[in-house]
Formats: C-alpha cells, sequence, structure tokens
DNA sequence: ATCATAATTAACAAATTGACGAACTCAAGT
DNA sequence: ACTTGAGTTCGTCAATTTGTTAATTATGAT
C-alpha cells in the first residue's frame, strides 16, 4: 500500500510538466514545511525550495525516491493518518495476494510449475512473458465490489488465480465488465466449469485454466519466480 | 489514458529496485529493441543499455520521462494496440470529466463559484485545499458497476460531483461501499434530497453541497483552476 | 512595528549524468 | 564457418546535479 503510493507521486512528479509545483502539493499534502521536508533528507531547506522552484530541470530519480519515501515514512511514523486517508479500510480482503514480477516469465512455464489444465484459449499465447499476478476470493471480490480496481498490479500482462470457485460464471462475468483484461484466469480448484464460463473467455480471448493446488501452495511456488 | 499510463510505468521506474530492469520490462512489453528505441530517442544503443544495465545509479526524471513517452508514442504511431490492451474500451463512458490542479484551491472558493448550496457536513473542512474533481453521471456510474475504481485521479483531497441525481441515496451508498471517500460531493440539480443521503454524507464527514448549474457550466468554471 | 518562521535566490565545489564511439560477447541464421 | 543483429562494457568529457553557506524576501503573529 505504502509502495503503491509511492510509485503513485513518483510518478506524478515525473510526468508533471513543472515537477516541482507537484512535489510542492505532496508536501503540503502531508502537512510538512520546507524545513520539516528537509531535516527529514538531512539536507538543507534551500535544497527543498530549489526542487520546487524547478531550479533543477532534470532531477535524479534516487532524488525523488528519497522525498517520497521520506513523506510517506514520515506519515507512518505518525501514525499513517495521511496514507490511510487515502487508502481507507480494506474490508474484508478479497485479494490473497498481488505480486510483479521483474522478468518476464513464459506462462507455459508458471501453467506447468502450478500443475494448471488448460481449459479454454488459444495456445499461441503461452510463450508470452507475463509479469506479475494476483490472486482473488472470488466470492469477496464481488461481493466487496471495489477490488476489481485493485485487481492490476500493472500491466495486465499478468495471470489472475480466483479460488472459492463454483461454478466459474461469475467471475469471467465480473471480468467481462470490467474494463482491463488479464492474460491468463486460473481457477483454483473448482467444483466444475460451466459452459458460460469457457465460452465468455474465448470472446474475450482470454486462456482459462484450472488448477488443483490451493492458495498456499501456489504461492510458494510462485515466490520462485522474479 | 496515455498521461495515466505514463506516470503509471514512471512511478514503477522511479520506485523500482533496479530501475534498469524495470525499464528494459516496459521495453519489452513494447516489443521495442534497444536499436529500435534508441532511434526514437535519437541517441545510440549503448545509451539504452547502461540505463537498463544501471550504470547510472540515478538517471534524470528527464531521461526517464523521454524513455516512457517514447515508448507511448511509439505504440500510439502503431494504433496504440499495446496502451489500449491495457485500458481496453471504456464502454459507456460514466465519467463526464476528471482533472487534477498542480495548485491546491479551498473547497469554499470552489463551492462560491459554482454557486452551491451546503446541504450538511461541518464546515471546518472548508478551507482545506483540493487538488482535483471528478463529475460524473450517477445513474451510468452505478449500472456500469466499474467506474468507482477510477474516480479518483489522485488524492482523494478532491470533490466529487454527481449528475443526473434524482433523490441522492445511490450515490451515497456508493460511496459508502466505496474503500476511498472524498472530501466533498456536488449534486448537480438534484430534484430532492433524501433525509438518508444527509445522513450517510454526515456518518462519512462528508460535506454534502448542491448546485442548480449544469455540467458544461461548472467545467467552464473549474477550467479556471490551477 | 517587530520578531520569528517559511520560502526564495545566488554563488560555488565536488560528484554524477548523459551521450558517444569503439571493442566485445552471444545467439541465430544461412 | 561466417555474417548479421541484439545486447554489453567501458574510457572519455561537457553539461548538470547535489549539496553548502549566506543573504534576501515574504508571511504571519504578538
Amino acid at each position: 500500500m505504502q509502495k503503491q503510493l509511492t510509485r503513485r507521486m513518483a510518478g506524478e512528479i515525473v510526468i508533471s510538466e513543472k515537477p516541482g509545483d507537484t512535489l510542492k502539493k505532496w508536501r503540503t499534502i502531508f502537512k510538512l514545511s520546507q524545513k520539516n521536508l528537509a531535516s527529514l533528507l538531512n539536507v538543507k531547506p534551500s535544497v527543498v525550495c530549489d526542487f520546487e522552484k524547478g531550479r533543477r530541470a532534470s532531477p535524479g530519480i534516487g532524488t525523488v525516491r528519497k522525498f517520497v519515501e521520506a513523506m510517506v515514512e514520515y506519515d507512518k511514523a505518525q501514525g499513517g493518518k495521511i496514507v490511510s486517508s487515502m487508502f481507507a479500510k480494506d474490508n474484508n480482503n478479497a485479494v490473497y495476494d498481488i505480486r510483479e514480477f521483474n522478468t518476464g516469465t513464459a506462462f507455459s512455464k508458471l501453467i506447468k510449475d502450478i500443475d494448471g489444465e488448460i481449459l479454454s484459449g488459444n495456445e499461441d499465447i503461452l510463450e508470452r512473458p507475463i509479469y506479475g499476478y494476483t490472486i482473488v476470493d472470488s466470492l469477496k471480490a464481488i461481493t466487496t465490489f471495489n477490488v476489481f480496481g485493485d485487481l492490476y498490479g500493472w500491466s495486465n500482462e499478468r495471470a489472475i488465480f480466483f479460488s472459492g470457485v463454483h461454478y466459474g460464471r461469475s467471475p469471467m462475468i465480473a471480468i467481462r465488465a470490467h474494463p482491463v483484461k488479464p492474460r491468463v484466469v486460473i481457477y483454483i480448484k473448482p467444483k466444475t466449469i460451466d459452459k458460460l464460463a469457457t465460452k465468455l473467455a474465448e470472446m474475450e480471448r482470454i486462456v482459462l485454466v484450472k488448477t488443483e493446488l490451493d492458495e498456499e501452495e501456489i504461492v510458494t511456488i510462485l515466490k520462485k519466480f522474479n
């Protein structure tokens, strides 16, 4: 959650028309004076001002990183009020695990490692690399009714695992309704597979896979991926 | 949408353990060789390689920006396949307008400018700055069933406008269900205001406002904000 | 009007970046 | 075995950044 926010902040600063203004915006959101922030960073206040005023046209990413991480760290030390006000309670956590890889891994390897069986989808996608995965409890995902914004760590070049699957229809319907589509959907221990599920998967050109391993086993296996 | 992606990419690169690896990840996602990318940037391939290999510990944000923007631009020139595959069709656009400010503006000023009337909420929030706004069609927002992930441009220090409001209950219920809360909710030309709406607003400590201006007029006024 | 605090600006030394080019490795074709 | 393409490594050097100190200008608060 903190990482998500720091990424967000950093991205906004880098792409901003006036990175200095954006920096300042975040500093004020975190209710810090230039002096305060400077002392967190072990630099003099004039440095902070220089950046905010754009006198350094292209600061290094290390600098940006230090800035945003310092602010988030500071807030955390204060009880994390500001950061958590931006996210708020994740009521009943439907997301079991979510992670990004640094290196692309071929689908085929992943599917093999988790002992998956392909139910539908054209197999020429299998050699393409994915860069992350998400494991969600399908029932909670739907009732909670917000998680579908948080499924994608980023890049949809990823696999989505659903646990608690009965017929596999609801998860596919949800995916159909959601604007961002994953490349592969994996059902964890489904009871049976409804025909509508495979049909929707085909329509969305998604590879549908099932596995008999449970969440814990899958996470253990995927830990080895980078 | 492009800006969103570039921000995302930039943020990921900046915060990454190994920015070079992340850079490379994106280059491969965009299916570019180092040479291709280099020519898009008007530099030699070795430069690209140096960055990917982390020879520079802290490249400037200008560099990062050039890289990510070049990739997205390139994809756009090719028909935007990759970018749009990450977002996909926004079916029936419930979001009328969404924008970020660079400078904080006091709520009170905004409310005055749009000729708003406060229906509930403690007014000590009014002097706090907001950094953006979103205007959504309330009916579409609920039926489309995904937009609630896209309401927050970032930072919830913002105002959310709802158009097409009848009694004002549904929008507040949706907000209650959603984990991230705005500071101010503004109903555009509501028919009447149900008591439940104000009650929920109070529970969430949200300032509830109504205005008789229409969407177009509001956007015109807010254009002047920075 | 005055004092303190916050923010801005300028001048400067040391360290780092951004870019080049040339040499080099490593597959994959043919 | 040779060639081509993609990627890596590294010496070089001008341009920039990073950080310091010190002086200057707001902006409040008493």
